[in-house]
DNA sequence: CGACCGATCCTC
DNA sequence: AGGATCGGTCGT
């Protein structure tokens, strides 16, 4: 049986680096009118603004799409990519400082069906293998934009099992421009998990 | 107001 | 390897 309690706001008021890792093995729980679905993070990216050139919050760029990221920890970061896609991050920096981590692959572990629909493909691991795909089959877009994850609402995070041997930490995928922060390594995953990105 | 482009995904 | 697809962002 898996919890389905809120991590408590403390948890996200580490540091951003910490929180980023520690993410592995949570469980994202998200309800939608259909039922539950619920999904372990096993691969996550950190992204510290202002100084990190990856960041949409670089140099302090404070507009409408990324002023969440100047929000309580804990809150929902969402945006949409590539005119058809979203992406789902969690707030983590301190006051005045823009961080995120966000979620690139997680395993889905009840509501397969559900997700699947959301998704209309087959194979499990592409389900939930890559940032984008997991917002799909979750439901994750815009309108979850600045959700408190610290309640026990539609979307939250839970405790999970502690993620088992070593983490993995490598530079983070897709951020080629991004200079001197193109290497250093923010991106974490649990060794041994299918829907990791491939390339580690 | 126009131009450019992306923390991606899918198909070829 | 290339196209989809559109709102955010910035320069004029």
């Amino acid at each position: 049986m898996v919890s389905q309690k809120a991590l408590p706001r403390k948890f996200y008021e580490q540091r951003p680096l910490v929180v980023t890792k520690k993410l592995l093995g949570k469980n994202i729980v998200r309800r939608v009118e259909g039922g539950v679905m619920i999904a372990r993070i096993v691969e996550t990216e950190a992204y510290i603004g202002p100084r990190d050139k990856a960041s949409h919050a670089y140099d302090n760029r404070k507009t409408k799409r990324t002023l969440v990221q100047w929000s309580k920890r804990g809150c929902a970061y969402v945006f949409k990519i590539y005119g058809r896609n979203h992406c789902f991050c969690v707030v983590i920096g301190r006051r005045h400082v823009p961080a995120v981590a966000l979620i690139r692959a997680v395993e889905p572990l009840q509501g397969l069906e559900l997700m699947a629909k959301n998704r209309h493909v087959r194979s499990t691991v592409n389900l939930t293998n890559g940032p984008s795909k997991l917002a799909q089959a979750l439901r994750i877009t815009s309108e979850l934009n600045a959700t408190d994850l610290c309640r026990r609402g539609d979307l939250f995070i839970a405790e999970g099992e502690e993620p088992i041997g070593r983490i993995v930490s490598s530079a983070r995928i897709g951020i080629d421009y991004a200079r001197e922060y193109r290497s250093v390594p923010w991106r974490f995953c649990v060794p041994d998990s299918i829907f990791v990105s491939k390339r580690q």
